[in-house]
DNA sequence: CGTGGGATCTTGTCAGTGGAAAGATTGGAT
DNA sequence: ATCCAATCTTTCCACTGACAAGATCCCACG
């Protein structure tokens, strides 16, 4: 093997990823993914600084797959509910990203990467709900059902990524739920 | 100090239950909990086996309130707009034991305490749904609703606790996100 | 060409942690 | 009074995160 690994970061990156969705973000070890990698224990460090640094590198990722996810299913006219459907697809497909993007306690808040990377995202799902409400965008409306919309969706993920919810169809019922909040909301 | 400590078991639970929240889950050590209530480093694997153990009492200890506060809002005839309100409540004033609650990967999923307090704060929460479906029980309307209601709250609740949403008043937005899905659902 | 410099990785070290083994202390039951 | 079970301590080991210092490699610039 070369001495430069080639693309450690990404490596450390994916694994990291695989590691969490198994076994959750405190079984995760550096050493473990660096030995895996096949390079030693302090390699990491060099990319990432610190757990920390690695855990951060990995919500950034994950905020921009989730911007991508999102604004796909708004292109392809989706409406508001198939952008729903994107976003738990994306939580169940990259359950490792979704742990760590939550949780502040395990990165660094300050991190420009991360602090760009969420606000993409959050601008994909913003642009979504504001397609619906353009009337009402004065009295408060609009940012309530982005709330609601976001909470919904949110919380049926992490429902289902703790096995409190075990469906047989996750998308399909995503829709389906989605559609108990917006009746109408097949297209804009 | 005495030898024995008296209330160990209950002093460690809430210790850890303050350091989840202020810290996260990963942030927690057994010794620095020990060294808190003035004990040795080896005291807490008695009540509670490792760290799982201790973390599974926690998940236990949380169900069970959550059941409570769940109930006491049903029996208060506030409806399930209100149960859920009071759901958010919980989440948010007792931030660590929510935390690991969700986390199967953090305690020991076949813990006998731990099942029958989940079982019995399942009951409440579908109590309260059940109540409003009565008629349609048949074509899964009812289980429908009851995982689109969970979902909201959930998804609600782990968003404040994250930062992701900052409302000055939450419990009254999550009023009206409630009434949102249940338009008519201020009694049953 | 070759050489210096920055990027990448290794080795070695230290304090802190989880967990287990073995023993000491205590309160209570008989 | 004595024994026993519960509770807690002491001691030890493997593992981890973080850091410091050094080795190796690649590339740009002379």
């Amino acid at each position: 093997m070369a001495y430069h690994h080639g693309d450690l970061r990404r490596t450390l990156l994916a694994a990291a990823a695989d590691a969490i969705a198994e076994s959750g973000a405190a079984a995760v070890s550096l050493r473990e993914l660096a030995r895996r990698a096949g390079v030693s224990n302090a390699a990491p460090t060099h990319h990432f600084g610190d757990k920390a640094g690695l855990l951060t590198a990995l919500a950034a990722e994950g905020y921009g797959l989730l911007a991508d996810t999102v604004t796909g299913a708004r292109l392809s006219g989706g409406g508001i509910v198939e952008m729903g459907v994107a976003y738990v697809r994306f939580a169940l497909e990259h359950p490792g990203h979704f742990e760590v993007m939550f949780h502040p306690a395990l990165h660094r808040t300050d991190d420009e990467e991360l602090r760009a990377a969420r606000t993409r995202a959050a601008g994909a799902l913003a642009a979504g709900v504001g397609e619906r409400h353009r009337g009402d965008a004065e009295d408060g409306g609009a940012e309530l059902a982005a709330v609601a919309a976001w909470s919904l969706v949110h919380g049926y993920a992490t429902l289902v990524l703790s096995g409190a919810v075990h469906p047989d169809d996750p998308q399909g019922q995503t829709r389906a739920i989605a559609r108990l909040l917006f009746p109408e909301g097949t297209a804009r």
